[in-house]
DNA sequence: ATTACAACTGATAATAAATAGCGACAATCT
DNA sequence: AGATTGTCGCTATTTATTATCAGTTGTAAT
């Protein structure tokens, strides 16, 4: 009665410094939803020693532990990192901006009907998602407004729309 | 008055022998959302002489117009590619099971909702989505259930759901 | 505190995915 | 036909990530 419990996945986690910077930097910076390079060259200040290696390690740790989430958001083939609070684990979309980069979290429940709606017509059972949301940011958007007006309206002539 | 038209996207593109058979491949096999090694091996039966940089440049050039759509699903870092078609182009999803890898598309347009949701509230003009659901497949549920049955139940008993 | 052991470290080599460079070839236009 | 230039196959290179390994360190038991 005691074969079944195979799963032994009791593999013991020390808590060493490098851990904790990583930790550290993802709490201050980790809305950014950074790439090991970013979160590496932030750590190297602190810690001259300390190696990509390392930082690749313990992301991967930490992702296996649930403690931060790896997401692929941008279209090239590099990973993102954040940390995973219990309250956005689930419900929460990334709106990327495809002039300036910036990678914008939005919070939201509408998809818990959608998934619903996936498992009873598919009979597949959701057990998380990656939204990206890809398009002009409003700042952008602002900046190419202003652009624009310049353009059709090289003199300052005022009114008009 | 002509200095402005800078972005001449001419770029020419030539119909190659190829380009055809990356697309006739991408029209056959392409809900399955393939692999640029996948795409590689099932055309290299047809051309041996086919070099998989090849492939890569033409899927690039077919991205680059649109024909073609690259998405990044799994936790990997691997690129898919799917054949673009006007209908499915703004609206489906795909369903990722964690146990098999199938990759499975889902039609829905309950997304458009939510759209509109983020340009009010976040001022943020959503031209395109990436939207992935993780989880367990109707096949692997029920091999699942079938396996975990004969545990619970080794003798062959008849009966009981 | 000392010991013991496995997880962890930094440095570097190795792998995988994708791109760049290059001479040869071929599709398209005149 | 001849010129142009996109494309081909090949190979080298880049980029992101993982594996290897000898030495180090966190942790728990002595």
């Amino acid at each position: 009665m005691d074969e079944i419990r195979n799963d032994d996945n009791k593999k013991e986690t020390r808590n060493t410094r490098q851990k904790k910077l990583i930790i550290d930097c993802l709490n201050k910076y980790g809305s950014n939803h950074m790439t090991v390079e970013e979160i590496f060259n932030l750590i190297q200040q602190q810690d001259t020693q300390i190696s990509i290696a390392t930082v690749y390690r313990n992301l991967r740790l930490l992702e296996e532990q649930g403690l931060v989430n790896k997401v692929f958001v941008a279209d090239d083939a590099t990973a993102y990192y954040e940390i995973k609070d219990a309250a956005s684990s689930h419900s929460h979309h990334h709106l990327i901006c495809r002039q300036c980069g910036a990678i914008i979290d939005f919070e939201d429940d509408l998809l818990e009907a959608l998934e619903k709606m996936i498992t009873l017509t598919k009979g597949f059972q959701v057990q998380d998602h990656h939204v990206a949301f890809y398009g002009i940011c409003r700042d952008c958007t602002e900046k190419n407004k202003a652009a624009q007006d310049a353009v059709e309206k090289p003199a300052p002539d005022e009114a008009r729309q």
